[in-house]
DNA sequence: TCATAAAATGACACTCTGTGCCATAATCTG
DNA sequence: CAGATTATGGCACAGAGTGTCATTTTATGA
């Protein structure tokens, strides 16, 4: 049932628009009331947070899995990556996805907020580490620069286009290593 | 007017909170209208994205007056220290309203939904200068990775309290500059 | 197979947000 | 002061989201 919502409802959002798509509809397509929506989403938003959440976990679980000789930043960037192709075979149309995530301010907002709830997650997960043990603000940080590589990684995709996801986030992660190389160095 | 309803709104949301507090009320403290509170504002929640976007705007001039000798990472952390200190002394409860932005998934959203549309606007900036010149696209990374630990600053400082915020501010960009330092490298 | 308990769904009423429309009041301009 | 422009208020409406209760579906045990 959740899945045909979810379905319904981004087939709905892909044709016409996020707001243009009322719940009713999205019911009606799915074959249930609209109050019975309400009982699987709390909201219209949350159809996406819902897959971005849910990403999230994964990605904390596939890092936490990782062999305990990887360097944590290079775990975590394989984690990210394993997850993503997993997620790009899953998702019927990601760009369109990520088009209404990046144009409509109220489901950037949502995704981002979800893409900040992975912070304490993948932030506990680091501190697991060795090298990050007992700074936890740091472990944070860290994770939550990798966050935002993330996003801007998506951006790019989305935007250019002509190259596709995985390679964008490496870019991305590489740069983020980068930053504080010669170039941009204070 | 503007100040009126937006000092109003804020008055209530410190009280019974964000979602309790009805634009009917708002509007009624504010000596106007409902209908006159949607023509300053578009929602409920842009009065967030107001200030913060504003917010944005004004480290970014500040960014592009800083003196050109000034290496541009540095100049950027000048500029968001001048303006958060300004704007320390204007707000009337900045605590309160951060908590409502870290606590309130739907402002949060809204919140980091802004700050993320400072990106591109301070990687304009950076992009003017020398060391930058010709990579946008890092720049608009490095731009969001500063809000970034701008934004995990303020979680510091909204959770721990007893480190003012400019500190806070300082730490996080250090530790920002300090991502590829011993101890995180991989 | 059937009766009963539990869970899922639907129907309805209600509050609140956000918007379009039009009338009225305030303000500006000459 | 007259006329035009702009800000405001009132009203009606669509849609989101919620509480409540009746009904249906499903699970469970004899």
């Amino acid at each position: 049932m959740l899945r045909e919502i979810e379905r319904a409802a981004w087939d709905l959002f892909a044709a016409v628009g996020f707001d243009r798509t009322t719940v009713e509809e999205i019911s009606r397509n799915a074959g249930v009331s609209r109050r019975t929506f309400f009982r699987y989403f709390r909201s219209k938003e949350e159809l996406l947070s819902f897959s971005v959440e849910h990403f999230g976990q994964r990605v904390a679980q596939r890092f936490a899995e990782a062999p305990k000789n990887r360097k944590p930043l290079a775990a975590l960037e394989d984690a990210i990556l394993f997850v993503t192709q997993e997620e790009m075979h899953d998702t019927r149309q990601p760009k369109e996805m990520l088009g209404l995530m990046f144009e409509e301010p109220t489901l950037r907002g949502r995704f981002l907020c979800a893409l900040s709830r992975w912070v304490p997650v993948l932030g506990k997960e680091l501190a697991k580490r060795k090298a990050y043990r007992g700074d936890a603000a740091r472990c944070d940080l860290v994770a939550a620069l990798y966050c935002t590589a993330f996003d801007q990684a998506h951006l790019r995709w989305y935007r250019e286009g002509n190259v596709d996801l995985p390679t964008q986030i490496r870019r991305a992660f590489r740069q983020l290593r980068d930053t504080n190389g010669p170039v941009s160095s204070r």
